[in-house]
Formats: structure tokens, sequence, C-alpha cells
RNA sequence: CUGCCCGUAGCUCAAUCGGAUAGAGCACCAGCCUUCUAAGCUGGGGGUUACAGGUUCGAUUCCUGUCGGGCAGGCCA
């Protein structure tokens, strides 16, 4: 519809000037509905052109518009906006569409089946997942669904930090309590983990229990001096407890990407070697140097430490060459901003390799800190981790649903207050009660209506009429939309914000009309739009992970 | 000190990448259930968009500066 509209306007528009080519008409779908299904500003922008006021340039360009069945009233308002309103046609055709698509509508093909890879949670091993793991799991899962949705081919994947300090800490504070060393003693390490947590692994491990993990049993020998049993074993029941966590809060990963691989692999070194052999580097105090200046940064960094380890980053440029020879044409990084300084380090480290690998690539998106309040005070503690706010708290306490919208429905890049009262009540207060209640609404009606609801579609005779009606129909009709910019935008949130909405224009519709009338063309015709609103609801709701319950 | 993000109603947040009268929810006030789910609807009050300049037909949005909050910056994950 939109690119009918410009193709309308650019036809007339010609005539006037060829200084404007058809990219630049923007056609917006304004915010009251009485300017309008669509508007176009386009007169404003051709009035510096034509040195002509806007009003008279609107006026040329409307009477030079032919007759089309799609709009029944087009009009001139405000400093020169052009207004188009849909007509009773433009509406069947909206609805018996959604009714066509239905679990499809909204989705599209921009992303030609290319390959795209998302990247979240990406939590180290070392403890149970936080909220904040919780917020790039909601953001980062919505992500993924939405190019999915947009016709991508999407891997989803997680990367485990499995080498490194934290590691052999928290070895050491598992190690610890075996041997009976608590977290307040003298001799537990001073950088230790010291949630209960990890008595817990030091009781299993201690009992020679076994742990799945990636498809594989691993047994605790349950020999305290075994540092490496004690590692394998951490790490192995950390994950499980991660993934329970993930699975709980109806997230999965295609791929797991451990960091000890690419040691392993020698991916690691082929980056060092080549950043070596294009002469990227240097020695200074014992120890390897990237130039990353050269590609941007305000300082160089420390690739190989003069005790002979990597710094983190080098693994990970490793890991994102890696990406890229497995074909990826873009690549989403979701990740807390606290990691912020990392992006500019593996992009320059990827420059560096000479492979003709975009300099913006990957991409990232970072999301801001969380504060989790409770009866009005910040929370900062758990049972289990002690030092902060876990995510099975959240699932458990608030549920799934609450839990996932609250996370996702804010801009990525702003901090956001978890308000735990508000999401638990079962009450007006919660959207996503409000969003979900509509949905179980329409099912209500259809049920007791009985008839086949897939046999649903809008008669041409009939005429939509009332204000309820032309609002939601609009709003039904921008929703794929609302899901290319929310893909392109990498914003998610922009999903719950039209889900709100929708679902409200649905119980003023609710409450403004009656839908199992005697009149059967107008019973069946407001069934149609009401079924196509679920569609609607149904599908915004699976792009952000949550259910559609029938009844509540 | 330097870099990045943010600052919008009493509170939590939007605002279609420069558009029309800056919108929702919560809270507050007044109404609506013998009729399809009241977890709902209708109406009302509440704003110098942190502050000061600049760019233009037009700024919450872009630029500069100031103030305030967060994060990061070390041979560190």
């Amino acid at each position: 519809m939109k690119d009918h509209l410009t193709d309308l306007l650019f036809n007339v528009i010609k005539q006037l000037t060829d200084k404007l080519s058809q990219s630049q008409i923007i056609i917006d779908r304004p915010k009251l509905i009485e300017h309008g299904d669509f508007s176009t500003n386009i007169a404003l922008i051709l009035s510096k052109i034509l040195k002509k006021p806007p009003r008279d340039i609107a006026e040329l360009i409307l009477n030079q518009l032919p007759e089309t069945t799609h709009f029944n009233k087009i009009e001139i308002a405000g400093a020169g906006f052009l207004n188009f309103f849909l007509s009773p046609f433009s509406h069947q055709t909206i609805i018996n569409q959604v009714m066509k698509e239905k679990d499809n509508y909204g989705s599209n093909k921009n992303g030609q089946n290319h390959k795209i890879q998302v990247e979240f949670v990406s939590a180290n091993p070392t403890g149970p997942l936080h909220v904040g793991h919780g917020r790039g799991a909601a953001i980062g899962d919505s992500i993924a669904r939405l190019f999915k949705f947009s016709g991508w081919e999407v891997t989803r994947e997680f990367y485990y930090n499995d080498a490194g300090a934290q590691i052999d800490n928290l070895m050491r504070s598992v190690k610890s309590h075996c041997l009976n060393i608590k977290p307040n003693d003298k001799n537990f390490p001073e950088d230790g983990y010291r949630g209960s947590y990890i008595a817990d692994i030091a009781k299993d491990y201690l009992a020679k229990k076994s742990i799945k993990c990636a498809g594989q049993n691993i047994q605790a020998s349950g020999d305290v001096n075994n540092e490496d049993s004690i590692r394998i074993f951490s790490i192995a029941y950390l994950r499980n407890e991660q993934d329970t966590d993930l699975e709980a809060f109806q997230t999965t990963f295609d791929i797991y990407t451990l960091e000890s691989d690419l040691y392993k692999n020698h991916k690691v070194d082929f980056v060092v070697e080549t950043l070596i052999k294009e002469g990227h580097t240097y020695e200074k105090d014992g120890a390897l140097w990237l130039k990353t200046t050269k590609f941007g940064d305000d300082k160089d960094r420390v690739m190989k430490k003069s005790d002979g380890d990597f710094t983190y980053f080098v693994p990970d440029v490793a890991y994102h060459f890696d990406k890229w020879t497995r074909g990826f044409i873009r690549v989403i990084n979701e990740q807390g901003a606290d990691h912020h300084s990392t992006i500019s380090r593996v992009r320059a480290g990827l420059q560096g390799l000479n492979k003709n690998i975009p300099s913006g690539w990957p991409e990232y998106v970072l999301h801001q800190m969380i504060t989790v309040m409770r009866n009005g005070a910040e929370v900062k503690i758990s049972k289990r981790a002690g030092s902060y706010v876990t995510l099975k708290d959240l699932i458990d306490e608030v549920g799934c649903d609450a839990t996932r919208y609250f996370l996702a429905a804010r801009r990525s890049d702003s901090q956001l207050i978890f308000d735990i009262d508000l999401a638990k009540s079962q009450s007006n207060d919660n959207p996503v009660y409000y969003i979900q209640y509509a949905h179980a609404r329409i099912e209500g009606v259809l049920n007791q209506w009985g008839g086949e609801r897939n046999k649903l579609s809008i008669d041409s005779i009939y005429n939509f009429r009332s204000l309820a009606e032309k609002k939601l129909i609009k709003r039904l009709s921008e929703f794929p939309e609302v899901v290319v910019q929310a893909t392109e935008e990498l914003a998610p949130h922009q999903i719950t914000n039209f889900l709100k909405d929708c679902a409200a224009e649905l119980h003023s519709y609710y409450n403004d009309s009656k839908f199992l009338v005697d009149d059967e063309l107008t019973k069946l015709s407001r069934l149609t739009l009401i079924y196509a609103a679920q569609c609607v609801i149904k599908n915004g709701l699976r792009l952000l992970g949550i259910s559609a319950p029938k009844k509540m």
C-alpha cells in the first residue's frame, strides 16, 4: 500500500520537478486517526524546490492524483500535509489478508534467506544467570525471532568463556569449600566466588555425583586434589544450571561455542600469527601489543601478557573470525553495556587480519544496567548468588511471560527499573495481562459463536463505520511495517508498544460493540475483524516469546 | 581526567531514524456490569521534553556548552 501510494505521488511530482527522486517521498503513519491512515509531508519538502507555499503545492498534487479505490478521502491539513483515508474496500483487503496469512501475517522476505547469527547471553560459567543475562536473553531471543520472521536464516549462539583466570578462580573457590574453608575464612581465595552455589557444587563433587552437560555425563571424581576434575565438574554443573534457567525462560540456542575449543583447534594461534605477519603488532615491556590505534582505538592493547597468557579479547577476535568464515553476512552481538570497550578491540583485530571484513562488522546491541525494585527499595542480593539477583528468582516469582515482557519492553540503551511488585500483580496494572487478556477475550467470543473460524472473511458489501473499528483496522495494517522497523533497528520493544496499543483498541472495540448480534452480515464481519486482531496479537506475542493464552 | 549511553507528567516508560495539539500505563478524581471474560471501558486534572545557545518552514530528535545519573578505561574478565 505504501509503495502504491509512493508510485501515485511520484507520477504526479515528476511533472512538477525532476529534482526529487522516488526515495525521497516518505509516507508516514500518523499517530492520530483524524490525520488519516497515511500521510506525507512531501509538499513541505517541495516548497523549497518550487519556491511556493506548501499548501499550494499540496493542492496541486491533490488535483492531479488519479481516482483510486484504495482511498475515499484525501485532504490537506496543517502546514501542508496530505492525509489519506482508507476506503471500505481497503479495509476488507487488509482484514482478508490477515485471514489469508494467519500465523505468517506480518512476516516478510527481506532477509532473502541470508545467514545471520545472533549471539546473546554468553554468560561465564562461574555462577547462576542474573537479571542482566535475563535482559540479554529477552532482547537477543526476540531479535532472533524478528530476523527469522523477516526471512533470514538465523543461528542463535551462546559463547562460553570457559578458559582464563575466572575459571581458575571458580575452581579454587570450589576446592576451598571441599577443604571446608568457608568464604569468611582467611584462607578462602580473596577474589573467590562467595555465593552459596559454590557450596552446592562442592557438596555434589565430594558425593561423586554426575552432571549432564551438552549431552555428556560428567562424573565427579571426589578427589580434592584433582584440580582438573574439580574444574570440569564445576563448569558442567553451572552450565547445566544455566541451561535449565534458560529453558524455563523459553530461550534456546542452536550452537554453543567454547573459548577453550578456540585454543584447542589453534584458531587463537592463527589469529595471532596473522596479526604478526600483517605487521600490526610490536613487543614492549616483554608483552605483545596490537596496534589497535590504527583502527580507531584510543590506545594500543596488550595481546599477550608478559607471563605468556593472552588477554581476553584475543580469543574473542578468533571467535569472530570463525563466525566470518562460517559465512554470516551479519552478526549481532547482544551484550551488557559494561562490555562496550571490547567492540573497538574486536573490530580492530578483525581489520588487522586483512580479510576484507567490513569495518562495522559485527554489529552490537548493548543493553544498559537493571535495577530491581521491591516494596519501593532496591533489591541487590539473592540467597543463591549472594551479590546479585538471579534470573531464576525472577522467573519463579513473577513468571516467564511477565519477566520476558518487562525485560524486552524498554529500549536497550536506557537503564531500566524492574518493579517486581508491578510485574507480579495480576491486575490491570500489568501490561502483559492486558495484552494476553485481549487475546483470551476474543477466544471466548469465537468459542461462543462456535462457527468455523477459518472460513471467516469480509464480504464486499459490509462497511466498517465506527471509530473503534477504523482504529483497530489501521493498527492491524501497520503490523508488517512495525516488524520491519523493529528488525532494522534491532529494537524488540517496538513490538511490545505495538501490542499494548493494539490490545487497547481491541478492548475499546469490545466495550463499544456487540459481536454476537442477530444480523448475520454484521456478526460475521465483526467476528472476522476480531479474529484478525487475535492473529496479530498472537504473532506479536510469539515474536517476544510470550504465550497467548486462550483462557484467563 | 577521557570515551560511550541516558535525562520527557508525582512514578515507570513511548514518541514512526527532523513533522501536525509530546503520548500510554500506574497513582489521583468522576462515571459504566440482569447483555459475548470489569485482568475491561468512558471522561478529567497533571509538561518551559535537565539547563543555555545554535541550525530551519518546523527540534524531544541534529550541533556546541553546562549540570546530573550509569558504564567503561590498568599486562583486566
